[in-house]
DNA sequence: CCGCGGGCCTGAGAGC
DNA sequence: TGCTCTCAGGCCCGCG
């Protein structure tokens, strides 16, 4: 399910409720998600506040006053609510009292703000990792990590510099964590839509000397800005399983222009082309044969 | 290094 | 109604 939008909406969805809190206990509802938990799971969250809830990429990154990181990946289908002392109102319809418990509840912190968070994730693609922050650099998740792309060090000569040496597809390289991290499925499709360029480009016709490969590299830059921003302003995209933190519905998917949208008329004025979709190192590409080169 | 297929899981939706 | 099949916001591994 998440990208990076969705990701971020549901860390500031958990900010509130975590952040300068302290775990007063918390519960493992299973022994694994994805992977087994570390056998000192529980016992390095307990007790500790939280001093700063962070994002990297698809990560949620929780830092701890004992020093340690809480990692966290929603996976697929992961998704976290936040419940509020003694089943107080929240905004939405989606409000559940303290205490309700759904199918694919697996991890549940008891917070001293008085909220209770909930970690719920039907396929089990997620997993967290507690691990030193002091050694943060020889995390093995987060090696290799490219930059993020709404942060400083992305711009058109990095990513042309990234894509330089690349045999892939343009949308290979963009899906490809070490380029940059955090684009998944839905916002690579989007993005090349804007950008207007072909998913099935060479990645290395972006850094070509005497092409305008700086422009290319930038309108995609751009646009990568440009869609991320506009879909953590509408909290995300949901499509399946993503919710805000509220249980409140993101809204993006709404203002998807490819995405989802095979055989529909392409949204760009004058174009008159069809969005068609295909089948990509296994993932579904959908996009406008007439406008993106 | 690359693409591909398969795997990890469950659930929703389509088609019969 | 119920079955079977396909597909899904991620990511990893082994193969050729």
């Amino acid at each position: 399910m998440p990208e990076l939008p969705e990701v971020e909406t549901v860390r500031r969805g958990l900010q509130g409720a975590m952040e300068g809190a302290k775990i007063v206990s918390a519960e493992l509802r299973r022994k694994d998600l994805r992977f087994p938990f570390q056998k000192d799971f529980v016992a390095r969250l307990q007790g500790k506040t939280v001093t700063g809830l962070g994002r990297r990429a698809k990560y949620l990154m929780a830092d701890l006053s004992s020093g340690d990181v809480l990692l966290m990946h929603l996976g697929m289908s992961g998704s976290f609510r936040v419940l509020s002392e003694g089943g107080k109102k929240t905004p939405g319809k989606f409000h559940h009292p303290r205490g309700e418990q759904r199918a694919h509840d697996h991890v549940v912190f008891h917070m001293s703000s008085g909220a209770t968070v909930v970690f719920n994730d039907p396929r089990r693609f997620g997993y967290m990792k507690i691990f030193s922050r002091a050694k943060i650099g020889d995390e093995p998740l987060l090696q290799g990590l490219g930059p993020e792309p709404l942060g400083n060090e992305f711009d058109a000569k990095m990513l042309a510099r990234a894509c330089r040496n690349k045999k892939t597809s343009l949308k290979a390289a963009l899906l490809d964590q070490r380029v940059v991290a955090g684009l998944g499925n839905i916002y690579v499709c989007e993005a090349l839509y804007r950008a207007q360029l072909s998913p099935r480009r060479l990645a290395a016709t972006l850094s070509t000397k005497k092409g305008t490969p700086t422009e290319h590299a930038g309108r995609l830059v751009d646009a990568i800005h440009a869609v991320l921003n506009e879909a953590i302003k509408a909290g995300g995209s949901s499509l399946r399983d993503h919710r805000q933190t509220s249980g409140e519905l993101g809204l993006f998917q709404h203002s998807f222009q490819v995405y989802g949208r095979e055989g529909k008329k392409c949204a760009t004025p004058g174009c008159g082309g069809v969005v068609r979709r295909f089948t990509q190192n296994g993932r579904s590409t959908f996009w406008c044969p007439k406008c993106q080169k």
